[in-house]
DNA sequence: GCCGGTCATCGAAGCGCTTCGACACCCCCC
DNA sequence: GGGGGGTGTCGAAGCGCTTCGATGACCGGC
């Protein structure tokens, strides 16, 4: 590491080029031949040669920086979150792009600072509601942008998520070939209902339905996250229907809360009430009993939202809705 | 918003000065008579002008961006980590930077590419191990870097956190104050303390220092995170220690866990045992009960460190440890 | 043996900004 | 009324890179 920093135009002269052919090595723009190919990236790691990353953004109009705008609500499970953030930081880093971090205090002006400052190429979002005020921002925007989770209008953008109607949808025919005639859905808190989150909503349509297509009785509940709180409606709900034995939880904080409540109450699990989660693998498997769940595929989410966006950005048309299938882990607890 | 981006020329051409004149209102270097500054700040915000980054990183050698290295490893709470990194966000634009994330899969490569490449003027280091092999790459960056932990070795660097020490010690001698003879502390998992992580151990060294001061009998134990094993650490002990009445409990993820295995093993919190957990304050709240807890001010930590490294970006010479007094809320479980 | 066409490389012109030195201008003091 | 010292503003030179058009060198075909 020499102290000074290393430019392309020492590169060309150790390597006894132009700078433009360092410059189309580099890029691959247009071709070399194999033997200048060589002679300039030996150069290039002897000096330990980075471009500088601000010269490349003005001269090429890519920051090559992708910006993650991950707000930071009450009710939403920050480790599946972070999951995704992280899947998504991976991903970037194979097309060759950093993520900048946007959380939500700044707003949308934040977005637009940072798209109209030519920092970020493109914009990923996630924890989307239904009526996001971000979503006007980014039709208006010229970078491209794609969102984790749907709004209410999602026509003319790019939209990834897991299917959750199919999730809520699959936990009930579980339940259903498992015998159970009345099941439950603990969802998540009710202030995210209210908010319109899609995700929650989604689940419960898809349980709503698919009751009805099985021909059971269910019922869909908002969870509150603390312990008496899960404990006063598992208890109020078995005491309305002694008969409930399947139980749809679909919130990840309260997952353990469940379990505990009903030890607390006496009910074991599967024998008396059976469990599926809908959660990431590592909550599903460090619970007791180990739950059978819906598994929320971060990386795959995450992955798809930066090829995308990758795709958008190089001017490919990419398909407005894209939902991934759930898959069903079958542990103990059913 | 027009479609083609604003450059500083059109603004000084709007506002009839030089195009340096613009640039000194903005950056305030020199002094602008009054009447100019309004013609320029009026005609900016007329046209809508942001600064491109990307030159006027090239030009000033300041790309305003500084990289937060956040490794996501196991056994480390999630949640703790994003209060963190959300905080040293909204810091970082106080000081009009913005933030690039960086995590764990890349290595110190990552970070030494990011420095090399301009994209970034400092780091802001999470989660650090006492053995921590981004330390030795951190001393010879030319770029700043504030650490949110302590490394085995932390001469010559900058470190922030919460006094741990001083948070288990807190934690015996309230304890202690309310006549308890025999506590427990239920710390981090074992794999946390073998990767030497700086908070569990030092806790683990203040519990075991205050134990010794008040004169109590005290055990301290690694806690895993899964009901299961917290339900058979803790029969065990309460078999084992028939008088045990009081526990700290430092693990975000076991803290539900306890709580359920205590009510489950007959005990009442506080009546039979007394619990202080060393956590975030919402999961202290959302307890039952509401656990009496040391706050882990993430926010406070995270303004810090932003804060120091903004120094050293202005060359100012900073302490070399800040460590955060630990502040103890009384709730209900003691 | 000359021509047209690749292929590989070069040189120079910017990209939008900061910063340095220069230079009017004005005011005050001798 | 001329000199000295601030102020406030300007112009131009880069920062390190990409990209475009130009230029040789070399090849095969006639």
């Amino acid at each position: 590491m020499s102290g000074r920093t290393v430019t392309i135009t020492e590169v060309a002269r150790h390597a006894g080029v132009a700078v433009s052919t360092v410059s189309y090595v580099l890029s691959g723009k247009r071709t070399i031949s194999a033997g200048t190919r060589r002679r300039v990236l030996d150069s290039i790691d002897a000096l330990g040669y980075h471009p500088h990353a601000g010269a490349r953004a003005l001269a090429s109009k890519r920051a090559n920086v992708i910006a993650l705008v991950l707000p930071l609500r009450a009710g939403m499970h920050v480790p599946v979150l972070m999951r995704f953030a992280s899947a998504v930081v991976t991903a970037a880093r194979r097309y060759d792009h950093d993520v900048l971090l946007l959380t939500a205090d700044e707003g949308t002006d934040g977005i637009r600072r940072v798209a109209a400052s030519a920092l970020v190429d493109a914009f990923v979002l996630m924890d989307v509601e239904l009526d996001d005020n971000r979503v006007p921002l980014l039709r208006e925007l010229a970078e491209p942008s794609v969102l984790i989770g749907f709004p209410a209008e999602p026509a003319g953008l790019t939209c990834v998520d897991l299917d959750f109607a199919a999730a809520g949808g699959q936990c009930v025919a579980h339940l259903a070939e498992r015998g159970h005639t009345r099941i439950a859905l603990l969802g998540a808190p009710a202030v995210v209902y209210e908010r319109g989150t899609g995700f929650a909503r989604r689940t419960r349509e898809g349980f709503v339905a698919a009751v009805a297509a099985h021909r059971v009785k269910g019922l869909a509940l908002p969870c509150e996250e603390t312990f008496d709180e899960v404990y006063a409606t598992l208890s109020r709900l078995l005491r309305d229907q002694p008969d409930l034995s399947g139980l749809v939880v679909h919130n990840e904080a309260a997952v353990g809360h469940v379990l505990s409540a009903l030890r607390q109450l006496g009910r074991r699990v599967p024998e008396d009430v059976a469990v599926v989660a809908i959660c990431p693998d590592d909550v599903a498997e460090r619970a007791s009993p180990p739950l059978t769940s819906v598994l929320i595929p971060a990386e795959e989410v995450g992955r798809e939202a930066v090829r995308l966006v990758m795709e958008k950005l190089d001017g490919k048309i990419v398909p407005e809705a894209t939902l991934l299938t759930p898959q069903l882990a079958l542990r103990s607890s059913t």
